[in-house]
DNA sequence: AAAAAGAACTTTGGGATGCAAAGTTAAGCA
DNA sequence: TGCTTAACTTTGCATCCCAAAGTTCTTTTT
């Protein structure tokens, strides 16, 4: 039997960074100041995990104007879904086998 | 309901030192050099996890001679099974949330 | 048309973290 | 007295993280 250790995914160790994954996962297109009221974190903060996100592909960006007003949606990508479940599948490993 | 993602320990969200602790857990007592072995990573790096560990008392030390060799053997304490018991916690209904 | 405003960035500066490799220490052996 | 080995500690460098400040783009206000 594999080490679940070896699945966990370098990107997804971070807790914002994991949290944004969590929140794309089930909803199809998020804001981003709704990402960042969510999380708690500054504006720019915020971008930078976005934009790892964005360079390992796991998310993607539409940008549109809404009300007005610039607004950016994300959305998970297929290979971000993958990358994501089996982060998960890891984490479950792990956390079963203490248990 | 809280969040789960509040509950995460800043220290064990780095991969080597959540694995020092899942072995700690259900080994009382492991030596450096075992420990070294399991997770592929050099001395000077073990050590400076390890240290890290310490510094939150989350893992005693107890140095002796084995074969005329140093021997050095880590247990886990109350404080960091508790912690740790916490973090994966978190982790689990982090998991449980996507399912 | 110029100025202001707001959302979403980008840049900056500084501190913490991570790593391999090299150096150090203590004990025992030759 | 050197030599070896385990277990560190130090060094040097690269990466990461964060808040705060600055920037861009579009629309609104004057």
């Amino acid at each position: 039997m594999k080490n679940p250790f070896d699945n966990l995914d370098k990107v997804l160790e971070h807790r914002v960074r994991l949290q944004i994954m969590s929140v794309l996962v089930t909803n199809d297109g998020y804001e981003f100041s709704s990402l960042k009221e969510i999380l708690g974190v500054t504006d720019g903060n915020l971008a930078s995990h976005i934009k790892a996100l964005e360079r390992e592909k796991y998310i993607s960006v539409s940008k549109s104007f809404v009300d007005r007003k610039p607004n950016t949606k994300y959305k998970i990508t297929e290979r971000g879904r993958n990358a994501f479940k089996k982060h998960l599948d890891a984490l479950e490993a792990v956390v079963k086998q203490q248990k």
